[in-house]
RNA sequence: GCGCCCAUGGCUCAGCUGGAUAGAGCGUCGGACUACGAAUCCGAAGGUCGAAGGUUCGAAUCCUUCUGGGCGUACCA
């Protein structure tokens, strides 16, 4: 509706510059709004007004052209008022509000969807957790935002895939692989000092307690020059097999796991510095290799070949992108956790060395979750061994009170996640609260069917009969989804959706309480289950972006 | 020191590229189940939008300074 207004808008103004009555200048964005007060109309614009500098003319007086000029074809208005300093508000008419929900009806599970993105292959890559251990509460927050993004741009007409980038070149997985070792020679009852700096969680235990019972005494046998690359090989494989299995378990699934250690094969970060070097965006000091980063506006150089003669995390980083982009995608987003923003202008930096322009990558940041149980902060430490897996607050919270929680805040401002609060099933947990409607609705469905009325379609009723306020606000909330998952894509602000299934179960409960769906006046019952049915689509298709389940019954 | 992020009722947060009287949820207080699910609904109290300047018809939103908190400032990833 708000595309419509805004269509007749942009006419008018061009057809008030053809006949002179506005000096022609460059059009502003149309911004139609939903006011406030129900007084001010259906939606409203302050285009008069955003114009009024350039005309140099009181906005008021430039409000009356446009509306003069408005071309309603489809007989869409019932009434179009100035106000205040020169608000254009706009009334529609009731009957045509209704005619919107066919389009609900017919669309159904794609109701929602666009075309906003036109194929464009785009990547969106999240999580990439070092294979070192099980994925923790703090990667989850990311985890969540990655795929939601995800799956809204899918909806919108992107072709998305979805890509976890394993650093699994570091010296990280050296220390993989001796933890384990060391583990092995404690449990063989070796006294010997475990190393403070090794990883000291108990799935390093339990991977140690595995390569015994599957090699024996065939371990014995081997130096630790030998043991070592073995074991960090299958410790990274065993961990990341654990990964995906609690990515799956969280609704997560991933088209792409790619390998770090991939990018130096075939020397293809060493000619990547090459080609750079010849390009004039490297020098030598020593035997180090500096990336001119400031050229980009970095606050300073950075360094890609270290002294000794390897290549830094951020070398391989624009190997990765380059290697991204050679791929198709035209656009890469990445989630990365807010500890990370430093990193943002060495990597744009990086793309537009090798050619691309900045925004082929939008980086979204996750603020930090500080995890508290029943308002105590928990503390973590990935090193000791001292955090809440995934994996447990799966188990104890749910996926979608899990998941659901994660969604409700933007993602650039702090979170805090209070496991005993998300476990709770009473109404301090919202998203209870919008799975209920949809379980009511099902529920009144069922009931419906029962007592001889089967779950109507647009064509069989009299949408004539909905005269209720309570229902033309419905039909606004219904109307306003497609514009909501259009702004969320284009925003990458996946927080959004929540806030508005909240609203949209929150004027269907109020309705609910206040009217009868069911009744003995037949027609009406049919609008009405008609109306509700709708509402159930909407509801269903949110909660589907965000991978939380719409249950029947609960 | 420098850089980025945050600051909105008791608590947790929205506020849609500046718009009309700042909104939710939780908590508190008071009400509603012999008809479609009370995990629901209705009502009330509660805010000088961290502070001070500035920009303009108009600022929670933009600019400057300051205060408080988080993070970063590696030849780690």
């Amino acid at each position: 509706m708000k595309k419509k207004l805004a269509q007749l808008l942009k006419k008018a103004i061009t057809l008030c510059f053809e006949k002179g009555l506005l000096t022609e200048c460059a059009l502003p964005f149309i911004e139609v709004e939903l006011p406030r007060e129900n007084a001010h109309g259906d939606y409203a614009t302050n285009l008069a007004m955003m114009l009024a500098s350039t005309q140099k003319r009181n906005p008021r007086k430039i409000a009356e052209h446009i509306i003069d000029a408005l071309d309603d074809a489809e007989g869409i208005l019932e009434s179009v008022e100035i106000a205040g300093p020169g608000f254009i508000n706009f009334f529609i008419k009731k009957e045509f509000w209704t005619t919107l929900l066919k389009d609900v009806d017919e669309l159904a599970e794609r109701y929602g969807a666009s075309t906003l993105g036109q194929g464009e292959k785009i990547q969106v890559e999240f999580v990439s957790a070092n294979p070192t251990g099980p994925l923790h509460i703090g990667h989850a927050r990311g985890a969540v935002i990655g795929d939601v993004i995800a799956r809204i741009l899918e909806v919108s007409g992107y072709n998305v895939s979805r890509e976890y980038y394993i650093n699994d070149a570091g010296n990280q997985m050296n220390m993989l692989g001796r933890s384990v070792y060391y583990r092995l020679r404690t449990l063989r009852g070796e006294t010997i000092e475990f190393p403070s700096d090794c990883y000291q969680g108990e799935y390093i235990t339990d991977l140690a307690k595995e390569i015994i019972h599957m090699q024996g005494d065939a371990l014995q046998e081997k130096s630790k020059d030998e043991l070592i690359p073995f074991l960090t090989d299958y410790a990274a494989a065993s961990i990341l097999e654990g990964i995906k299995e609690d990515l799956q378990a969280f609704g997560i699934v991933f088209d792409c796991y790619f390998s770090e250690k991939k990018l130096y094969k075939d020397k293809g970060i060493a000619r990547l510095l090459e080609n750079l070097q010849q390009a004039g965006f490297i020098y030598k000091e020593g035997s180090t290799l500096w990336f001119r980063t400031t050229d980009f506006g970095d606050e300073k150089d950075r360094v890609v070949v270290r002294e000794n003669g390897e290549p830094t995390y951020f070398a391989a980083d624009i190997g990765y992108h380059k290697n991204k982009y050679e791929r198709g995608f035209t656009k890469v987003i990445d989630i990365w956790g807010a500890d990370h923003h430093g990193y943002i202008p060495r990597m744009y930096a990086g793309i537009q060395a090798i050619g691309k322009s900045k925004n082929a990558l939008d980086v979204v940041l996750v603020q930090l979750v500080n995890l508290l149980r029943d308002g105590v902060p928990v503390a973590m430490s990935t090193r000791a061994g001292e955090f809440v897996t995934l994996r447990e607050v799966i188990d104890e919270v749910g996926k979608d009170a899990a998941r659901y929680n994660f969604l409700m805040r933007r993602s650039n401002s702090h979170l805090d996640f209070d496991l005993e609060l998300a476990k709770r099933q009473s109404n301090e947990n919202p998203v209870y609260y919008v799975q209920y409607a949809h379980a009511r609705i099902a529920s009144i469905m069922r009931m419906a069917e029962e007592r001889g009325y089967p779950v109507p379609s647009y064509g069989e009723v009299d949408l004539g009969l909905l005269t209720l306020e309570e229902e033309h606000t419905l039909v606004k909330a219904i109307d306003q989804f497609p514009e909501l998952i259009e702004a969320s894509a284009r925003t990458l602000e996946p927080h959004r959706i929540p806030f508005y299934i909240n609203d949209l179960a929150s004027v269907f409960h109020s309705y609910y309480n206040k009217n009868r769906v069911i009744s003995d006046d037949g027609a009406l019952t049919t609008a009405r289950l008609f109306l509700v049915k709708t509402v159930g689509i909407v509801l269903k298709n949110a909660l589907g972006m965000l991978g939380v389940s719409a249950p029947e019954r609960m």
